[in-house]
DNA sequence: AAGTCAAGTGACAGTAACTCTCAAAAGATT
DNA sequence: AATCTTTTGAGAGTTACTGTCACTTGACTT
């Protein structure tokens, strides 16, 4: 959402056409809706609260509800990530490491993304620990992520974007930091969550040999 | 299923007492269910089969469905898989760098299910490919089996088995190993499956340097 | 400014996966 | 055979989601 507007320094800087009314009233039928969803959830709990309920609370009818938003799972879930990492992926040196990038990548998106979405982010957070249909729904929007980031990683080094040695590449590293994630989360969200990355990604970088 | 009749080997030589009638009848509807859906699916798909065609195809109600698997991926899902990979695990000598081992147990673990169960391994292997809920709970799955094995570990390293470097370990070789079966399948499962998984481990334990 | 076109919305009907409850049936136990 | 316990099926209910259709409301044309 508000990433879309905060993105000028990663996204060509193409001066958008200004909006028109459709399209205003439609990008705040989607922020009502997701705010509604957020608070409910805020209130009552993810599984207690139903689409009704926020269709209501949004002053929409549920049939427009689903039409923003394909599942339940994705009002909460639907966001601005992947353009960002990617870009940043993109920008970094040919030279450097795979790995090395993918560190600064997410120190970078994570940065942006928490300083300016505190809120939203531990929230999000917190759901996916506590809820297995957000978590699941969570992981496989992660698949399109490692699709966006296999190409990226395939353009630099020249290989198809399928290669598997690619895709066993990105897997691991995302596998591994939905695990920080999960155990950030499931610790009260304490300690820097950057960090912990940091040393997950060492981990990885040394051949996994705990 | 079969699998459990199939585990002397592995598990503790405890001689099992000799069913009763209720047991052996419970697992007999167990097994009807499961046959009945893999068998609709296969005729017709897996969204277009519902819960009620599996419930009359297997002679029981719906609600008897429903008592023997949470979910309707459940059904396809369901196996016993952690207690070999436990074993197996746990027989491996302490000083064996876990990688290894976790090879090993790999290996051993499809090596003895392809050859008993083939047909529904690739079967499985096919829904998890098209259809996405499938592939999600599957998903899901593997966070318990990421579950024990960390346990393994933990008991083997004697560490604790919430030890963040624990999870992470076990997260990135599960990514990547999901990540191989998600390749295989999609290429029409040519090519040998353990050689393919063999080769993510050796990355992985190279440091994934692409 | 009026008229046409396309996009967005709500009402409604329907499906299917699950949940809960309760009474009947069938196996286990004495 | 009588009793106790587990398993089952029937039925009613909830909710996420799909599809259709008529109505409204911006956008564009002349």
């Amino acid at each position: 959402m508000a990433a879309t507007s905060r993105t000028p320094s990663f996204t060509a800087p193409e001066a958008q056409p200004p909006m028109g009314l459709r399209e205003r009233k439609k990008l705040k039928t989607r922020v009502a809706i997701r705010q509604a969803t957020y608070r409910l959830i805020q209130e009552q709990g993810y599984e207690a609260t139903t689409i009704e309920q926020i269709a209501e609370a949004a002053e929409v009818s549920p049939s427009t509800v689903f039409r923003y938003f394909a599942t339940k799972e994705d009002i909460v879930l639907t966001d601005e990530y992947d353009p960002i990492m990617e870009a940043v992926l993109r920008s970094r040196p040919l030279d450097e490491p795979p790995l090395e990038s993918l560190r600064l990548m997410m120190r970078e998106a994570l940065t942006s993304f928490a300083t300016a979405e505190d809120e939203e982010l531990r929230q999000r957070t917190r759901l996916m620990v506590e809820v297995p249909a957000i978590r699941s729904r969570m992981t496989e929007t992660m698949s399109d992520t490692a699709k966006v980031l296999s190409q990226v990683l395939a353009d630099r080094t020249g290989r198809s974007a399928d290669d598997l040695r690619i895709r066993v590449f990105i897997a691991a590293v995302l596998g591994a930091l939905r695990e920080v994630a999960l155990y950030w989360g499931e610790h009260g969200q304490e300690g820097d969550l950057i960090t912990m990355i940091d040393e997950a990604l060492t981990a990885l970088e040394g051949g996994l040999r705990l």
